[in-house]
DNA sequence: ATGTCTCAGGGACTGAGA
């Protein structure tokens, strides 16, 4: 059983390679990210004709978060409750599996923009309101994973030159300190659970050639929970989709759980 | 190297966000 995620920069843009993904790599579940396009325009009738069902969360230009699944998603819930947002972040939902009922949570986390910025305040904020309502969901929901464009660089072998990107914004210490805050509630980050080569990442600028020099960060994450993360037997980034004509700047990120 | 890509407004290009 395969659940993954993707920024894909644009859904109408990219649905194409959405589509050729879904047909290569067969997830039980992929989270998109990013899909800059307001719910009257999700191409749903493509993606139920590629075998997926769909939960979506939409506005016009920005942000919008995705689940698709291979079974109906049900006791779908939109934003994090009790952290009002205008901006769409973030959608849950309950999935059946081979494996059993999973909760998926898929976010796309503030950017930042830079440390000095409001809108690296407004991620911060985020990140804490994000932090205490999971605590709840875990309680209610053992098997849940948190999947998404977390836009933080965990630690420094996930960015191509740890110097350069010292305090700049997606590897700060608060950010970290955050995610470790992801890591205290019990979750685990599935693809550092696994030996990996060195200088493996899931986005590139899309300027300076970044993505030939392999100048990228690791920003995209899939945390499970305990029950989740015993079952997981792998944890990949696929960076094919990153080679194609019109590429998005993030590649996909896959769980295999057994 | 303010370097690329996407979208909206408006109807060619500029600005915002990433």
């Amino acid at each position: 059983m395969k659940i993954a995620t993707w920024n894909v920069n644009s859904l109408k843009v990219r649905l194409p390679q959405v589509l050729d993904w879904l047909a290569v790599r067969q997830p039980d579940v992929l989270c998109l990210q990013e899909l800059k396009l307001e719910d009257k325009a999700f191409p749903l009738a493509a993606i139920e004709a590629a075998g997926y069902r769909a939960a979506f969360s939409g506005q016009k230009t920005y942000n919008g978060v995705a689940i698709l699944s291979r079974s109906e998603p049900r006791n779908i819930e939109r934003g994090i409750v009790g952290f009002e947002d205008i901006q769409q972040r973030l959608i849950s939902a309950t999935v059946d599996t081979a494996l059993g009922e999973l909760r998926i949570v898929c976010a796309y986390m503030p950017n930042g923009q830079s440390i000095d910025s409001d809108k690296y305040q407004y991620k911060l904020r985020w990140l804490a309101a994000l932090t205490e309502w999971l605590r709840g969901e875990l309680q209610k929901y053992p098997r849940l994973a948190l999947l998404g464009d977390y836009n933080i660089a965990p630690e420094d072998r996930d960015v191509y030159d740890p110097s350069a990107w010292r305090d700049q914004v997606l590897c700060s210490a608060p950010e970290r300190t955050a995610f470790r805050g992801l890591i205290g509630l019990g979750l685990s980050d599935a693809f550092r659970r696994f030996e990996q080569p060195e200088n493996i990442f899931s986005w590139w600028d899309y300027r300076m050639m970044a993505f030939r020099r392999n100048m990228g960060l690791r920003i995209d994450h899939i945390l499970l929970s305990p029950a989740l993360a015993e079952h997981c037997a792998a944890c990949t980034i696929d960076k094919t989709p990153r080679k194609l004509e019109r590429p998005s700047d993030h590649a996909p990120v896959i769980a295999d759980i057994a």
